[in-house]
DNA sequence: AACTTCGCCAACCGCTGGGTT
DNA sequence: TAACCCAGCGGTTGGCGAAGT
């Protein structure tokens, strides 16, 4: 294997144990400099990796819990493959205003308005996402139920009422609540039409927006 | 017991977007 | 404003072990 093989030769708990200390001392973030500084082989790139997905603190770690799973079904329906946006980790991203006005946007009731799966790696989620597409499909069953099908509906235009006069939203509507997950017309293939109600439902959403 | 299939996991690759010069 | 750099993201790959045949 590619990946593994490389990393196996270089990795050791030494080098685990190098990779904490640096961002014990200079925090995440200037991963480039990690090489450079600690002689370590890896680039930076990989070491940001590592740190993310097995050395960061507060990591959970095991199968997901049905709560989880719920979750990840339901927040898969409402963004897409925004792995990251669904991790917890999106603390340590650029990009965390943003979401932090999306998860504004949401009731406080949605899940998605708690720090979303804390302690899971994008990684992770892909991973599970993708197992379970094809776990799915080979059952001929639909990705989404029915019921996370519909809720997606409902938080749809609850969403498009609560961010319709707030100008300032537009961008992160544009990123989200407008995004059409590739997977639906995999969902349309098995003939779920309740997909279809959601995707029109969105494209609503963004006319009610552009008619405002 | 040997082989195949499946699911999980970890890591790399290429692209993107934000920040800096 | 353009060019460059870099961190982060999502897609993809492939090893490994368990389960099934």
């Amino acid at each position: 294997m590619r990946g593994k093989m490389e990393c196996s030769q270089r990795i050791g708990k030494n080098c685990h144990a190098i990779l904490i200390d640096y961002v014990k001392k200079h925090g995440e973030g200037n991963w480039n400099a990690v090489q450079k500084h600690s002689g370590l082989f890896r680039c930076g790139k990989s070491c940001r990796l590592r740190w993310a997905n097995h050395l960061r603190p507060n990591l959970k770690k095991g199968a997901f819990t049905r709560e989880e799973e719920h979750l990840i079904i339901e927040l898969h329906a409402k963004m897409g493959n925004k792995w990251a946006r669904m991790a917890a980790n999106v603390k340590s991203s650029p990009k965390v205003i943003k979401i932090q006005v999306l998860v504004n946007l949401y009731p406080s009731s949605s899940p998605i308005a708690h720090i979303l799966l804390p302690g899971r790696t994008d990684n992770e989620i892909k991973n599970y996402w993708n197992t379970r597409i094809k776990r799915r499909q080979r059952a001929g069953l639909p990705l989404y139920p029915p019921e996370v099908c519909l809720q997606a509906l409902k938080e749809s235009h609850r969403t498009s009422a609560v961010s319709g006069g707030d100008k300032g939203t537009h961008d992160i509507l544009q990123n989200n609540t407008y995004e059409i997950p590739d997977v639906i017309f995999d969902s349309l293939k098995a003939k779920n039409y309740l997909m279809m109600i959601l995707l029109l439902s969105r494209m609503s959403t963004v006319d009610v927006f552009f008619t405002l």
